[in-house]
DNA sequence: TGGCCATTTACATATATGTATAAATAATTC
DNA sequence: GAATTATTTATACATATATGTAAATGGCCA
């Protein structure tokens, strides 16, 4: 019953059972969430009606089903709203997604971490597994140098400071180094990193442009290398004129 | 240290913590949210580490601030277009509104409250200004009493227990009132509400029938009593005729 | 009625919470 | 720029609480 990861088990299921909601889209029996996701039929029980008794799910007793309420979905909706402008940005990520057919995904800095926050796979059959929720070195990957561009020059010194001292040795970077590659970027306007984090798999990433109190983010198109060198003028083409597109209005 | 309510601990304040966020529409700093919500501190530090592990927070370490990510706004995005995708519903109200030049509104159960999902307004001069997201009271509203009776008798009363317990007073209900008025309902297949929530203001509403796996909805014609009691008849043939054409095919 | 489900209960164990304390970081002062 | 103070975050461990196993209850249909 260890804890494989370092999340506190109810916040993990929580979050489980609403995916699988956004999964199936449909009513489900506490049998249905206990096997799938593999609780002990007590403890999904213990689970739901919690939710339940809070308001997020309603429960039908004559089905004996759990759906959930509209509370959900108002929950995340500011985000979308205009504000943020994230609705552009999932606008953005849909656009790119269709016109290259690649793993299209947006991340973003998670302390000393990038952070795959949202994903579009390719359909393609040689691909690379990224789902949100997975972490990047931040002076290491291509998505976490671009973050990086992003910050001061003392920022960054003080950002790898950290990463140097708490973070495993593979992660670490000189900082003559990386400030090399970190001006190529912002020369540049994206970078291009190559079997760094996976043999064989490359991204092609760009900074976003920053909104109000938006965290910056950093669009990135993966894949293998072999396939982004070929394409690699269409990616960017694509990626530039969705930027401008939904970005830039 | 008692659990006054019967919920699981981390995952009232896991929704505790959203709803903030929902509130204040900004990064928050730890602190913050320890004080607000009165968790010790350290606690406080494993829940939002743990959300952010999982990929629905992410922490800004130059400000030491958390924010929602995209994925919380995706969270339940599926219930509201789910509604939509169903371009029937929306057929439904663009008759009404086209044959009435009325107040014409689809409201669906949204916790212990109706909520408003669309709105066609009326061309006439004398409106009452509603819009989407604004709720009304479960078991006071028309809207509200006409949802409630499409459940069993047994949910109708958990759920006015429920409304008694959270809700402000001028929300709550006498369980055998209510029965007479939701029994009415099921008898008429309508609820001709007045004056309830706006002085001379009332609601002709009818029940949806039920579409597989779609959440129950309400087909509302809105506007001045006097102006609703004069047209009544041809309102109610009106609404059964939308009824019959986009939702019985 | 009896059999077959799904759900609830009981209780030992695992795990999260909370108090106090320490460490780290930022702000202030000289 | 270094030292000091104030603020915020992390750690340790006892306690409270949720989880998980197994057995019991309740509902439904033949």
């Amino acid at each position: 019953m260890a804890n494989t990861d370092s999340s506190i088990k109810t916040a993990r299921r929580i979050f489980e059972v609403l995916e699988y909601f956004e999964d199936v889209q449909r009513p489900i029996s506490l049998k249905e969430i206990s096997t799938k996701c593999d609780y002990p039929t007590s403890s999904a029980a213990a689970l739901l009606k919690s939710m339940v008794a809070l308001g997020y799910l309603f429960y039908d007793s004559y089905n004996r089903t759990y759906m959930p309420t509209m509370r959900i979905a108002q929950m995340g909706g500011w985000l979308n709203s205009g504000l943020f402008g994230d609705s552009a940005i999932l606008s953005l990520v849909d656009f790119v997604h269709q016109e290259l057919d690649e793993l299209v995904n947006i991340s973003t800095q998670s302390d000393l971490h990038a952070q795959y926050i949202h994903c579009l796979q390719t359909r393609k059959r040689l691909r690379f597994e990224v789902k949100p929720g997975d972490v990047r070195p931040l002076a290491i990957s291509g998505v976490g140098r671009t973050l990086l561009s992003g910050h001061t020059d003392v920022e960054i010194a003080r950002l790898l400071r950290r990463i140097n001292a708490v973070c495993p040795p593979e992660e670490h970077m000189g900082l003559d180094e990386l400030m090399k590659i970190i001006n190529g970027i912002r020369r540049d306007g994206y970078m291009f990193s190559k079997h760094i984090i996976v043999e064989e798999a490359g991204v092609i990433a760009m900074l976003l442009p920053k909104r109000d109190f938006g965290r910056p983010l950093v669009l990135g198109v993966g894949g293998p290398v072999s396939r982004l060198e070929e394409r690699q003028d269409q990616i960017l083409a694509c990626m530039r004129e969705g930027i401008a597109r939904f970005l830039r209005d």
